[in-house]
DNA sequence: AATGAATGAGCATTCATTCAT
DNA sequence: TATGAATGAATGCTCATTCAT
């Protein structure tokens, strides 16, 4: 049933593949030469096509990078939803992201590279996407940590979206710090430590 | 009296003033546009002076962005050991640290955006400036918190380069979230808030 | 049928001929202005293509002016060969010799004016072409005139490349005078006069 | 007498100097780079002069090829009617002819480059110097054959014009071959061989 | 006369995008 | 859909020339 659906959906599987491809295609050229120096007919090489065709699937080299952001954000945001749907504890939740976080860019270095590198290129694109995604996922963070408060777990001295950027600026610093490493290591692992010191902080009791 | 003082003093009053005067302009055009989307006329325009001329200043396009990170980590590198110097506490070290990096971009906030967004847009920058002087900073920070630990201040389960990753990573994100804002509380403040969080966690004791 | 055929030959009948087309412009405005006077759209306006078009066939501006070289040279050696194959007598050899050459630069200005001009406008060009087909050419004279001299026929106090080097530069001077006056007199009919001065001498016997 | 009258018209010896010093250097700099590499920085360091002193001397680094072509060409000439005064047989005019030519461009290769190769560098210099010098020069030489088919020494079924020609383009040859050469052998010689074979001719009597 | 900082016109080359096939 | 040849706007940098000192 699903398969017929999709079938039906996308009558030549190569349509909705290509688009993957090109994207795919994408993210590996700017990851390794930055979204300027990249050419579109960069792109179009290693996606094994023609130039011109990457413009039957998208209006700009610009839309490119937008498309990138929006279906890793998609992907991510749903696939949290999920995860997260039953976790009600505060720290677990917030434990859930942290790993999720990393073990999605850890899985995908290109991609990473893309999302810690190339996004932040411009105040143009960060502030289109920090309207966009960015703003919900951070607002995922506060609400657990408020939730985390409300349950008497979490200080109340401290303000919710000062520690869910604090939060997410830790995991955000992981991810560059493992990109511009020779990443000998694995950057999911790091999700412990940072939890544990967001939670218990660096005094000793 | 005072102008043949001040004709002594700075002969050439242009000379090393224009210099800055670029740099100025470079980093208000850069902060605007975006490296990439800046013209070099942009930048010769807004210091008031002829294309041909940045030239005389500066080899290319290039080096000025180069520049504008040297001269303002030279800065900062030496006010931050001017500061340091006499303060010998651990926690102390790193609240004067959060201080400093807050109040230095939270006072100029074309400087911030050329440090949070443009000199990220690469990763050849990036590799270059983090050979350089970023991993002196992140040094200084894991000093600090390595230091606590033999003083029995700090916890001794935690991986210092790690605490140091999370602490700047928190800094980090302040400053990008405040320039992506509307700017319309003040970013230095923030540094309590943060440090707060670092050394005490979120949970209730 | 010859439609059909013609399409098969010619599939792209643009390809091939475009190259030459930006050649003959290029021949033509270099012959007009100057090689470094000349910019490439002028080229490209004289083609009827657009500036960017000009880099789809060639390099560069300098691999242009190397082409229009290469192309030329290889056609005289090639043309030259075939001519020379079935003559024999080291005279009548030096005789059709002087013959293309000015025949060939007679009736094409232009081609005359980058050769006689332009390519020497440059030591490196100079060097280059020396090196390449020009000692080539010299070459064959040369033999021609020690072909001559084991034959009995040629003085053989003289040295065949001294000899050579006069017959050649015999040749080029009247090209290149030609080519300042206003060419009202044809090229080609002067070789009968550098050959009979070339072979038998000023004196009068 | 002589010295006062000198002394008269370049009062400040420095004046006459500087400019022949700015023409030495812009020789050594044109046969070095080429005409349109060189910068007139070049010139001026080359000089050991700032820029913008050459300006009080020419007019444009148009005028200082121009300049140095005039010069050379003024010396030359008055030099030759010097030395051709007293030699009054057309073959002996004709070697004295030769033996300046080689001699003079022999002793200083940077000046015969500048003359063999930048000077051709352009239709628009070689109109113009062709008009001016050059037309001179190659009349001298027709004269003396003129005169020699007159005296009857010379055949006079040939075009003293076009014989002139050749014997112009026969040594003009022996110049370039000789720049282009690593110079391991001495020009002013190959005069004698010039003679004797546009004298005598290449076929045996 | 001399300086050299400043000027700004000029140009080769690139590359995102289009469109005829 | 797919192609890829063609387009032409866009720009960093150079360098001859000027001019205030």
């Amino acid at each position: 049933m699903r398969k017929a659906a999709k079938a039906v959906t996308e009558p030549r599987s190569g349509a909705g593949d290509k688009r993957s491809t090109i994207l795919r295609a994408a993210i590996k050229v700017f990851a390794g030469k930055g979204y300027f120096s990249s050419k579109v007919s960069d792109i179009a090489r290693e996606a094994g096509i023609a130039d011109g065709t990457v413009y039957l699937y998208f209006k700009s080299k610009d839309e490119i990078l937008r498309s990138i952001f929006d279906r890793a954000m998609e992907d991510f945001i749903s696939e949290g939803k999920r995860e997260l749907k039953d976790i009600s504890s505060p720290p677990d939740r917030l434990r859930r992201i942290a790993g999720l976080h990393l073990e999605k860019l850890g899985s995908d270095r290109d991609l990473a590279v893309v999302f810690q590198v190339e996004l932040r290129g411009s105040t143009k694109f960060m502030r289109e996407f920090s309207a966009a995604g960015f703003a919900d996922y951070l607002d995922i963070i506060r609400a657990a940590i408020e939730d985390g408060q409300k349950a008497g777990i979490f200080r109340d001295d401290i303000k919710p979206i000062t520690a869910a950027k604090i939060f997410y600026g830790a995991l955000d610093e992981m991810v560059t710090n493992w990109i511009l490493s020779d990443q000998s290591y694995q950057l999911s692992p790091m999700a412990d430590d940072v939890m544990n010191i967001f939670l218990g902080g660096v005094f000793r009791q």
